[in-house]
RNA sequence: GGCGCUAUCGUCUAGAGGCCUAGGACACAGCCCUCUCAAGGCUGGAACACGGGUUCGAAUCCCGUUAGCGCUACCA
């Protein structure tokens, strides 16, 4: 083991969003790299140019950028250095730890049908021992063809961060392609090419890589390099212990920033799915983070992606944050909703809604509301209490409203209209629930909010008895039905 | 099929031979608070996959079984 400057790498691959699974590997490099005062290195591996778009490139750095996940140096596309991924298989070539191939892709295709069919495994060794003289007669012929790594017919093993010591037999892996018939590199080589010139020290990637880590510690070998520390995180499955894909949801992490998911939950959150730092940590300030990580805290086992939690953590960092941090967001949010909110003083109102919401886009819905009550549109459970009180629901409005219509503009506090209504309700014996209730119902739509009196206070006089006199709020469109 | 990895409450996990009649969190249920819903507090149900060893003693170590997952491309 070196005592190098740690260096870690993410290398995504831009042919789709970046999903929570390579955002919690981005996260756990990120992390191993402050802690240990490395750099972390961002390399977009690029090279499959079918399926690998700018866009895809740009979401994921966008996703990143939202994690705060920062990169040292980079990003560098691993494209761009196609020459140096054919000269290192050059070199293998030279060495005489590759050949070159000729098999088409026809007679491939045919020899994997044959084995499947035979159950056995497929060999592609035929071009393996062919003279040299006489392959590179072929090759200065044209005659297309590949390069092939041998793999050595013997143990290789490495002490994995995570899973400690796994070991192959070369004799499993048949010798694999490193070369195309276009000279351009294949993913193993490739990578252990750049992870070499980029002097890689570490690599943390995810566990689906597990069966190349042989294949890339023996081209490390050929090459004359040592390998790097290798960490194999496990994966992230779905709740029906699947590998987490799109028919499980949101799987991307610009659906969580969409949703209202704060960063910082996110970043708590990943990092305790499948790690740990002991005991009984779970909201875990972000400055304590890096402090904490270390590698052997690495689960060796895949995680279920519990969305549930990951709300309820997002709700704490809701209420842990002051509302005056909110504002600005929620500010943009509003606007987006076509809510005015210029001159209006926000700070009452996030406070009075924030502790009923897990996700900053549900509380810039409550705040909408409240700032606009006749976008109030009835719910289910507020249609339900309509229908229970009958004649009494408008009645028991009217007389709420009378109450407080007595009450000075500059008495509209929630202590003076807790009292008001109070007295009216006991007056005319009826029970203060019912009471309250058509109210939450006429301003909100539904039967959930802070206390009423707070409500109207929040909500302001003239708009208050003014909706008090509107009565029920249309019902949601979606759902129509009769209005009391 | 071959190779590899993994196995503690439904889920995330603590646990590195005695501290474990297995702890915490999410979720769930009940109670308190209360004009509703949250938040908060309290309480409850809920797990060491199975079988063999090793040991005075095993959730922890070893072996096997079973199950799940991953890889098995001129994709990455």
């Amino acid at each position: 083991m070196s005592h190098a400057p740690v260096r870690v790498r993410f290398a995504p691959s831009p042919t789709g969003y970046l999903h929570v699974g390579g955002a919690r590997t981005a996260l756990f490099n990120w992390l191993f790299a402050r802690k240990t005062g490395g750099t972390f290195v961002l390399r977009i591996e690029d090279t499959d140019r079918e399926r690998s778009t700018d866009a895809h490139t740009r979401v994921i750095l966008d996703g990143l950028g939202w994690l705060g996940i920062t990169w040292d140096e980079g990003p560098f596309f691993q494209g761009a250095y196609g020459d140096r991924h054919r000269a290192d298989a050059e070199r293998l070539l030279a060495t005489g730890r590759a050949y070159r191939c000729f098999y088409t892709k026809e007679e491939m295709d045919a020899e994997r049908e044959r084995a499947t069919a035979e159950n056995r495994v497929a060999r592609f060794d035929r071009y393996a021992d062919l003279p040299v003289a006489e392959a590179e007669a072929r090759a200065a012929r044209g005659e297309p063809h590949t390069i092939r790594f041998r793999v050595p017919d013997e143990e290789i093993a490495w002490l994995d961060a995570v899973h400690g010591r796994i070991s192959f037999h070369g004799r499993d892996m048949e010798d694999f392609i490193v070369l195309r018939s276009d000279g351009s590199a294949i993913y193993n080589m490739a990578v252990v090419s750049d992870d070499i010139a980029m002097r890689i020290t570490h690599v943390i990637r995810g566990d689906d890589h597990v069966s190349n880590t042989p294949k890339q510690i023996a081209l490390y070998r050929a090459l004359g390099h040592e390998p790097p520390v290798f960490a194999h995180v496990p994966m992230i499955l779905g709740d029906d212990g699947k590998k987490l894909s799109k028919r499980h949801g949101a799987t991307a992490v610009g659906d969580y920033q969409a949703q209202g998911i704060f960063p910082l939950a996110m970043r708590n959150f990943l990092a305790l799915l499948g790690w740990s730092p002991g005991g009984d940590r779970e909201i875990i300030p972000d400055a304590e983070l890096v402090g904490l990580f270390s590698l052997d805290g690495i689960q060796s086992k895949p995680a279920v992606f519990d969305l549930r939690k990951l709300e309820w953590m997002n709700g704490q960092y809701l209420s842990l944050t002051p509302s005056a941090e909110l504002e600005p967001e929620l500010r943009r949010l509003l606007d987006g909703m076509g809510v005015a909110t210029a001159g209006r003083a926000l700070g009452p109102v996030i406070d009075a809604a924030k502790v009923r919401s897990r996700t900053l886009t549900h509380l810039a819905e409550q705040v909408a509301v409240r700032l606009d009550p006749a976008r109030a549109r009835l719910d289910d459970k507020g249609a339900a209490l309509v229908a229970r009180l009958g004649d009494r629901f408008l009645a028991n409005l009217a007389l709420v409203r009378e109450a407080l219509a007595a009450l000075p503009a500059d008495g509209w506090t929630p202590d003076a209209i807790l009292a008001a209504i109070t007295a009216a309700a006991t007056a005319q014996g009826v029970k203060l629930g019912d009471a309250m209730q058509p109210v939450r119902v006429a301003l909100t739509g539904g039967t959930v909010s802070e206390p009423v009196n707070e409500l109207l206070a929040v909500v302001g006089r003239a708009v208050a008895l003014e909706r008090l006199a509107a009565g029920v709020p249309p019902r949601a469109e979606a759902t129509p039905a009769p209005v009391a």
